[in-house]
DNA sequence: TTGTAGGCGTTATCAC
DNA sequence: GTGATAACGCCTACAA
């Protein structure tokens, strides 16, 4: 494989000529430019970039730590991280670390090692970042709050958000009996959420109600077991929202099973927007995760700073907002003209 | 940042015994051996893999070239090819093109400056391997025939006993009438899980019909329009056989709309095992892709090549099979006793 | 067992 | 504009 050497030797002139032939920008005649990258293209010659990271002490390479690629929606977090990076120059160096803090912390080690340009960590629930004191790279953070490191910047999907904007399109649907089962009551973004439902109810004057608030694990078995015990409520919900896709399938099998049309008699929404909400039967009305976006404005972010030095001097806290997808599960309530 | 030149100095000792001291191995009395390790601790010292990979010309990283990780298909490959290669102590670097030859080349371009230790291309209909003759590395290819190069190997997913299988699983329940909707017809794919089905009906003595088997595209608006020609038939199938589960789902809208009874009027098998089959309802019968296996077995191979220089006198050619997956969509025909 | 010295391939700093 | 030369940090003959 020919190095600058091979080239200087057969273009009569020095290695550092050639370097700067081939780097296209320095103070260099025109005749050796071109004479040098002709015979550099004849020798099939490629830079070693090995060596050239070594001496500019920077890689063009970015390191994104999550949990697993093979989840839909890490997937798009990686795409959008991607897309973002390579659009600034810079590669994505992958690892997943399917919830084991061993396997985190020897991404940052290996990350630290190989002097990558920076890192984002998505959706660890793992403290990584307090535990290797070693990160002196720029870091930015993806759904996961918790360091008060002016240098550590966050992107976060905007689960507030979420939780309002769906309840308030179920409300503008004139429900007002709209029963919620959340995800696990200690994960942050079920928090963020069930906020956003109570003050989507309170901002439309609904007095929210105990019993039609539920919390329970992610999935569709959870959903399906608190729908049946919603729906079979002396005073039924007319809608039902649930904090996940899977979930959201659940309550399907629940309202079915219990002989209730959806959306005619039952009203449901999920969130995440999964590809199993638009292949349901009815397709799955939904709020959409941002991942992509949010894995764009984390690379964008981080690009910034290895760049630009910005952000230098604040932390950058991104919120990204998801959509209401409107599908086939929810429908509006007639009600009375009113005049009595 | 402390390097082997630091410790050294602080440890009385040559940077070469820093080295060696710290690679664990080499002829070195354990004294110093000790020592100098508690000095490059307490010195945060963390060696500088650009630094030894130049040395050593090679970085134990492989790079990994694919369509889309957001794909839910792809993102099993990937991970894959990660767990198989990080259980050989080899990294992963990813690089999505996105239907694009450019960035194809862009990526072997890089991958090749930065020394990686091999490669492994998934799924790219491309021919970037012909179009990019610096491609020095070892070489695995996923999904995707074509090079009679010995150096290049290939793992597929059988998509012949894909066809097969799946075929015979409906034959056992003694459907006879099985129409079979394939996706595009110049798709290897395709053709492999064509002759599947065609070996599987000659196997069992069931004569095939010219108007049971379709082409569309892999999506579920070509499955709804196709299965609603094949269920309006005069002598329409019992079972169809779709070669993707998107299709699969196209069927099943067709046949609700057409008063029909899954599986008692009609069974249904998809192809791809994806998420949308688990959460079809009823539940989707259909065929797994194997493709984690699929991507544990070309990083495998791959890491055979880099490390043991085996598989340097034969191309590598594996194929994997999937699995019928049973569910709820595919039921037994009763069959007469056959008393007359 | 340890030290010396050279080299991996590139870029950057000086001179000229 | 161009050429020496050093440096990036590490590893490894070879010598001692």
């Amino acid at each position: 494989m020919a190095n600058i050497y091979d080239i200087a030797k057969l273009a009569n002139v020095s290695a550092a000529t050639v370097s700067r032939a081939l780097a296209n920008n320095e103070k260099i005649s025109a005749a050796s430019r071109e004479r040098i990258q002709k015979i550099a293209e004849e020798l099939g010659y490629r830079p070693n970039l090995v060596a050239r990271n070594l001496r500019q002490k920077s890689s063009l390479m970015i390191g994104l730590i999550l949990d697993d690629v093979s989840d839909e929606l890490s997937g798009f977090i990686a795409r959008g991280v991607e897309d973002e990076a390579r659009k600034n120059g810079f590669s994505v160096l992958l690892w997943n670390i399917q919830h084991e803090l061993e396997s985190e912390v020897a991404a940052l080690d290996f990350f630290t090692n190989l002097k990558l340009d920076g890192v984002i960590l998505a959706d660890t629930t793992l403290n990584a970042v307090e535990e290797f004191p070693h990160l002196k790279m720029p870091t930015v953070l993806i759904n996961r709050t918790g360091s008060d490191e002016e240098s550590i910047h966050n992107v976060l999907t905007d689960d507030y958000a979420g939780g309002y904007d769906a309840t308030t399109y179920l409300l503008n649907l004139n429900h007002t009996k709209i029963a919620f089962i959340n995800g696990p009551f200690d994960w942050h973004a079920s928090a963020k959420r069930l906020n956003g439902y109570y003050d989507a109810l309170k901002d439309h004057h609904v007095e929210p109600r105990e019993e039609f608030v539920k919390h329970g694990d992610w999935y569709e078995e959870s959903g399906y077991k608190l729908a049946k015990e919603l729906l079979l409520l002396e005073d039924r919900p007319t809608a039902i929202f649930a904090s996940s896709d899977m979930i959201a399938i659940g309550v399907m099998d629940a309202a079915r099973e219990l002989g209730l049309s959806i959306p005619d008699d039952i009203s449901i929404m999920g969130y995440d927007n999964r590809i199993i909400a638009k292949y349901a039967r009815p397709r799955l009305t939904t709020i959409s995760l941002p991942l992509y976006e949010v894995g764009m404005m984390a690379a964008k972010t981080l690009c910034e700073i290895i760049q630009n030095q910005a952000h230098k001097d604040k932390q950058v806290n991104l919120l990204v907002k998801g959509n209401v997808i409107e599908r086939e599960t929810t429908k509006a309530i007639q009600v009375d003209s009113g005049i009595d």
